[in-house]
DNA sequence: CGAAGAAGTGATTAATCAATAACAATTATT
DNA sequence: AATAATTGTTATTGATTAATCACTTCTTCG
């Protein structure tokens, strides 16, 4: 139906069929939301930099809303998985999970600068994804220092998401000097 | 000129200079931006709290911009004012002054939410005053630490910065457990 | 081939709202 | 009282933009 390759072997990037148009908006939609904001960027925008009409995207998507939901999740599921692919003996877990987050800022800055334009958006189902994002992501962190036998899991996770995100915040107002010191 | 007062001796708060209505203006545009955001808060919405004509708002203020830095740098002035009426052993500074702020986010936690909103708009005048408010309370803070003689005030300030902000983002978000543990 | 379905476009519109212009009422000053 | 200054309003508009509609083009396969 729609799982299409060429014969060649290779597969054509350049082919579109529904999904890969989706996935391409959606990164269009996390650079533009990051740069301008969820009102100041235009679906217009968004289909230019992907190179598609304007009203295609309400083909894939129901509305700008949505869009802006998909992009949400889209960064909050790589930040989990980031979080979960951290491997450290006990003694280096807190430190190599605070530096692999500070890596995915520097990998993936505008997801991170669109979880920060999140915080201040007051719609309903923005809001809720961005309250089950959170507690998906501390509930990783909890559930890897619990296992790993750390004492307080609660108070360290709380630890590393207060100076997350005072790193990103640093980050979204380009303040260098009010990211966090030490940890 | 515009130093008006009855002879009677009591202050008519009913009368209505310029002066006062900026006033009643950016205690309304505190409480609409909190609300409903930015881009969302219209005019409309702030004037008819005031009970003034919507075009009013632009003799007193240049635009819709120009209205938001002056409600946030209003919320960070008593912000700063806060942080700086804390007093308390230096054993007990740094509690105190969590105590303090989280005081605030129950007295005033429009201004709070407010700066959480600023948080992700991205508009070169908005910036520059989260630059300076952000700026100008790690100041205040760091200042009075030093001035007690705490060890490292660029570690704590750093802390007290990431955990408050932790706590305004979980207020925001609507996320209870999201506060904080211990400090 | 030719029909069906998938992928995509141009034109338009219905709302929304910040901001201006032009005018009115009120209050102070000489 | 007349004038000036301040305080305020009604009406309007120009710009913006998400979303819909009505089509078209391309691809696949019986």
């Amino acid at each position: 139906m729609s799982n299409k390759q060429t014969g060649s072997g290779r597969f054509r990037t350049e082919e579109s069929t529904a999904v890969n148009r989706r996935e391409q908006i959606l990164e269009a939609a996390v650079a533009v939301f990051a740069e301008h904001g969820y009102y100041k960027a235009t679906t217009a925008q968004i289909a230019e930099k992907v190179g598609i009409s304007q009203p295609y995207i309400f083909k894939l998507f129901k509305n700008k809303e949505e869009l802006f939901v998909a992009a949400l999740e889209r960064a909050f599921e790589r930040m989990i998985r980031t979080f979960r692919a951290v491997a450290a003996p006990v003694e280096q877990l807190l430190s190599e999970t605070t530096r692999s987050y500070e890596q995915l800022t520097e990998t993936h800055p505008s997801e991170i600068l669109l979880q920060v334009q999140a915080l201040g958006i007051r719609d309903e189902a923005i809001l809720q994804a961005m309250q089950s994002g959170m507690l998906a992501v501390a509930d990783e962190i909890r559930s890897k220092f619990a296992a790993a036998g750390i004492e307080h899991p609660e108070v360290e996770v709380s630890t590393i998401m207060a100076n997350g995100m005072l790193f990103s915040i640093a980050m979204a107002l380009n303040m260098p000097d009010l990211k966090p010191r030490q940890a």
